[in-house]
DNA sequence: GACCAGGTCCTTG
DNA sequence: CAAGGACATGGT
């Protein structure tokens, strides 16, 4: 039983992989050096991403762009910066956490990304704040890494198209389907954002009908 | 005013 | 482990 399904998902996340391939093509999305894609994995926690576009403009007129910058930046003026990005307390001890770890624990990101990604993963979770998709989004965006990010998108298109799966299951599945390619983790994810935000618009899909745009 | 947004942590049952 | 609350601003 839990063989067939767990092929049968397989196949449909395939299916979802090719499609969204074929509707979208090659997209830009989460640009940035590996700095403002860390601080921006933070902020984007329940939150749009217009959002985080204007906290990090902000962060930039400030000159604190940076992991290292914000290591040393007195908490309140990164406050004021992040604050149109909800939660900006907690935030902002985040970004403080994420860059001591950085900065200070790893010796910085180059030092890193000689690290295995299991390695880095680790540890970017032992932080406060850093869950699984923002380590994981971090770790594909910012490093590179063959990461599969799982968010409330992926979460709903999996729905749509049928797979029940937990999170981790699903995460293991897209990896398994993927090509070893850091580019194609990218595309892929940010096509499922595009199609979420374009087509599946609400929480509650009511039949987007994903499986049937490739008849 | 109600509800949601590219989450995560902490507390309870 | 699942469920519920807290964190908080901004857009529809």
């Amino acid at each position: 039983m839990s063989a067939s399904s767990s092929g049968n998902d397989k196949r449909k996340a395939a299916e979802i992989v090719k499609i969204l391939n074929t509707r979208f093509g090659e997209i830009s999305w989460w640009p940035g050096d590996a700095d403002e894609v860390m601080i921006g994995a933070i902020l984007t926690q329940q939150t749009r991403w217009e959002n985080v576009e204007r906290a990090l403009f902000f962060l930039k007129e400030k000159n604190l762009c940076s992991l290292a910058l914000l290591d040393t930046a007195d908490p309140s003026v990164i406050e004021e910066a992040v604050r149109c990005t909800g939660f900006y307390r907690v935030k902002t001890r985040r970004l403080k956490a994420l860059a001591a770890f950085v900065i200070g624990t790893c010796g910085g990101v180059d030092a890193m990304q000689t690290l295995p990604t299991a390695t880095i993963r680790k540890g970017l979770l032992a932080i406060n704040g850093i869950g699984e998709e923002t380590a994981d989004s971090i770790l594909c965006y910012a490093f590179g890494r063959e990461s599969f990010v799982i968010d409330a998108y992926t979460e709903r298109i999996a729905l749509c198209a049928g797979i029940t799966t937990s999170r981790q299951e699903l995460k293991a599945l897209f990896e398994k389907v993927l090509a070893e390619d850091p580019h194609v983790y990218h595309q892929t994810h940010a096509h499922i954002v595009e199609y979420a935000k374009q087509v599946c618009t609400k929480k509650r899909c009511e039949g987007c009908r994903i499986m049937a745009l490739n008849e």
